[in-house]
DNA sequence: TAAAATGTTGGGTA
DNA sequence: ATACCCAACATTTT
């Protein structure tokens, strides 16, 4: 479940405790087991479990789609991919098929990670950033303006819709709430990157933020089995809809596949503007 | 059965 | 050197 607003609600949950189980800070990690080795993307398995005993979780948070976990030492990161999903369970609670790697706590709970695709990843680093530096901006930091914006989008002729999803220029948007973005901006998908007017840029900064801050709100998107407990998929405009009418015009929304991922928009709202 | 699904990365090509 | 495309990762669901 993997873009910025339901990133973020793993965060808030695992950290103020809620619908994943109780809070994660101030726990102390005991033991790690590792089913699948491929889980674990730095160090090697062996040092991982060699290093987090004894650490205790000060803050969860988040950067891009990464989860960060500050400890006691280093600094935890989870990237849950497509399926993944992170909960606090007594650590007596059966467990789910697709658990993968669990942190053992001292006090008799988990943190399960559960992740039915496999290509999520956990990394254990002296510092978050040697892990999420090459992320581009934070969309929803205060200091995010049209001219951030604007900078992201800036020297390449790439469709927007491939420049949204590229984490290096702009970080936590996903497919989703890019189709949505660029819908609520009237904005087609295929538009060059770099010939925006400085309305269209100010248009697109507005519908990104309200997008992921409406996401946050309402604790993300559920899809299907791979993430629960999320409502925003009842309010998307074009994702998911293809063919349905569009709710400002009533024209059938239109899908395209734009490097390798699906495309939603309106033909009539999000016209074309090249040739 | 074929197709598609929220994401990244690394290699090859132009 | 840079920009960009595409296969690969592994599983489940429709």
């Amino acid at each position: 479940m993997p873009e910025l607003p339901e990133v973020e609600t793993v965060a808030r949950q695992l950290r103020e405790g809620g619908a994943r189980g109780p809070s994660v800070i101030g726990r102390t990690v005991r033991a790690v087991t590792v089913t699948w080795p491929r889980h674990i993307a730095t160090p090697t398995p062996a040092e991982l479990q060699a290093r987090l005993p004894g650490q205790t979780v000060l803050a969860a948070g988040r950067r891009g789609k990464y989860l960060v976990f500050t400890l006691t030492q280093d600094t935890l990161l989870i990237h849950l991919k497509m399926t993944g999903d992170l909960t606090v369970c007594p650590s007596d609670q059966p467990p789910h098929p697709h658990d993968r790697t669990v942190f053992h706590f001292d006090d008799g709970f988990d943190l399960r990670f559960n992740d039915a695709r496999r290509f999520g990843k956990v990394y254990l680093a002296a510092t978050a950033q040697a892990i999420t530096g090459h992320l581009g901006p934070e969309p929803l930091e205060a200091t995010f303006g049209p001219a951030q914006l604007a900078h992201c989008l800036h020297g390449t002729r790439r469709a927007l819709k491939t420049v949204l999803l590229d984490q290096t220029r702009l970080a936590g948007v996903g497919n989703v709430y890019a189709d949505e973005a660029l819908h609520r901006a009237g904005l087609h998908p295929l538009h060059p990157a770099n010939t925006l007017t400085p309305a269209q840029v100010h248009a697109l900064w507005r519908s990104i933020r309200a997008v992921l801050r409406l996401g946050i709100r309402h604790n993300g998107v559920s899809l299907d089995w791979a993430y629960r407990g999320g409502s925003f998929q009842n309010l998307t405009r074009v994702y998911g809809r293809t063919d349905l009418p569009c709710q400002t015009c009533g024209t059938p929304i239109r899908r395209l596949v734009i490097g390798q991922r699906s495309a939603h928009f309106c033909p009539v709202c999000q016209p074309s503007e090249a040739t």
